[in-house]
DNA sequence: CTGTTAGCGCATTCAG
DNA sequence: CTGAATGCGCTAACAG
């Protein structure tokens, strides 16, 4: 390994000089800052980050906590994260929880042991592990800033960035209760998650406000993911009054629940009309094109390093903020038919 | 910051002894073990792992360096590779290139920095670029374990896992003129990129072997892309002996024809056959079904950083592997109509 | 402007 | 079995 101290050597003087020179912090000769970079540069030194911030406590090193990375709507917030923090040259951790609150401490160790600048947090369930919370309001009293993002605290001061999912899921059953349905199902993932909680709410809004009797009977389930909006539908249309319309608390539950439609050879939205929630890329491809409700995902991340920079790098304590964003319904062919 | 120094105190012992006793090496007696234990977590004290490293020279920290982490096959094989590196409490940090030969070596200095035990990189462009090939053999020659992962290379000495795409292409090219069809578009994402590259050379061979001319209109390249697919259909589409097939190098660019098929009312598969490549979650939801060419991407993930792994933790040199996956074709709608 | 020094937090000798 | 001493590679403070 080539250390400050062989540049040193090679280039005829000292360490000091040397990590001043490459850093362009206090004075050095034109002369010997150039020497020493070329030397720098012939030998391809590059300072060892671990011993550069065990001196300056700095590591430019990120914790991203996030459920699943395979799942397209965080991959495509810690795409916007990455992109963000990549201009002021950090970098981040990736650590997948998949939702258990155990993996999730064990991640914040090994974030806390990285000596993290920062952490931002994604969606985890709404009552939160005793000894989860007790171990992150440690890091954050002793001054590790934190955002959280798709995810809801009240018992700690830090920034945090969301989408209204209430009005999101309000928007969708507005909509299907407009055009005319009144047997509206609902296919959670899990009312256990801030999402699914608040979407669960928006729904019942909805529903209420316009004089409609929330039946339980019409309001599943089973994971955000396909299988669970599969099993959902299948459940729901072996009822003898099944309902007309489905508001799926994802996009991918809802191509879960238009298989099984599409098993059974009913025609959407004829038969049945169908909302979806994300706009993933892909709800535009599917046949019926999904209406589904927006929300801004790389957008969201991109806000949330922002927030977290910005706490990084102001010194002392600000106000926490919370940035609530505004979900949009794009109404596609699984709601309302195009053809003339 | 609490450190082992604290801990040391508070437990009336040394900074030794609490180095020994909570890593179980050495030899240190059951109750100072426990009391030192006890402590440690009374003051919920995290090693510094910055300070362990720069002692051991392990960090326990893996690069990973893809083109798009927002890209559905991407972010699938990185699920593999997390799962498998987190079992032996390898964590990693992500590099997005974009495909930019300038960010990839911005990223692996930064690697570099961060003292990396061992390097994931995937697909590139098929030429190197020399700034980036000098660096990384660096690293490679000065020991750095490097697997290749959906890329290729002949001049390191490298572990490689990757899909036999040139096979993936034959068997969806040789599928469609099974169904009789000898006007078959190809639409690739970059000839540049190997997995490009492969399947535009799968695509050739199985024309070539059934005798069918291999004509240059029929194959367009506009990237990896929704967009790409969408364009190079619609040039297709205007030609006047357009093709009655169409093999497109991965499923996001055959969803970009389909809504250019689709907007021209023309059916698929009656009018136009379609084949796509990787089996993402979503071709078996769009109408019709998009046949594919699977490929095992968690597992692809998974295999390369076991051999990461195995060669970190192994002794002393071991000769490079290429291990060679295979695809296999998944045939539904889009190829061959169900109905009765 | 440059060289020397000390110490970040830890693991690892080596005495005791 | 335990404690004191050393140095990993770097930066910051200070003396020259």
């Amino acid at each position: 390994m080539v250390t400050i101290y062989k540049v040193a050597e090679k280039a005829r003087t000292s360490p000091g000089t040397v990590s001043k020179a490459l850093s362009n912090k206090g004075c050095v000769a034109e002369e010997t800052k150039r020497n020493i970079e070329r030397i720098a540069k012939r030998l391809n030194y590059t300072p060892n980050l671990q011993a550069q911030s065990l001196k300056t406590k700095k590591t430019y090193t990120l914790g991203l906590l996030i459920p699943d990375i395979s799942n397209p709507f965080y991959s495509a917030v810690t795409k916007g994260i990455y992109n963000r923090v990549r201009e002021e040259g950090y970098h981040f951790i990736l650590g997948n929880s998949y939702g258990d609150p155990i993996e999730e401490l064990n991640i914040l160790r090994m974030f806390h042991a990285s000596q993290i600048d920062g952490l931002i947090l994604m969606a985890a369930e709404v009552e939160e592990d005793k000894n989860f919370f007790q171990h992150l309001s440690g890091l954050v009293n002793s001054g590790l800033p934190v955002v959280l993002c798709d995810r809801k605290t009240d018992h700690l001061l830090v920034d945090q960035v969301r989408v209204d999912s209430v009005k999101g899921a309000y928007l969708a059953t507005h909509h299907l209760i407009d055009l005319g349905h009144n047997r509206i199902g609902f296919i959670n993932g899990s009312s256990r998650v801030l999402a699914g909680l608040e979407r669960l709410k928006g729904y019942q809004k909805a529903l209420i406000e316009h004089h409609i009797l929330v039946d339980k009977n019409l309001i599943s389930e089973e994971g955000f993911n396909q299988e669970g909006g599969y099993r959902s539908m299948q459940k729901f249309l072996k009822m003898r009054q099944r309902p007309t319309a489905i508001f799926a608390a994802n996009d991918v539950i809802a191509f879960g629940a238009i298989l099984a439609i599409r098993e059974v050879k009913l025609k959407i939205p004829e038969k049945i009309a169908i909302v979806g929630f994300d706009d993933i890329e892909l709800a535009s491809v599917v046949s019926p094109g999904l209406t589904t409700v927006a929300q801004p995902k790389e957008e969201q991340g991109k806000i949330a390093a922002s927030l977290l920079l910005e706490r990084i790098n102001k010194t002392g304590p600000r106000e926490p903020q919370k940035i609530l964003l505004e979900p949009r319904l794009v109404v596609r062919e699984s709601t309302i038919s195009v053809r003339p």
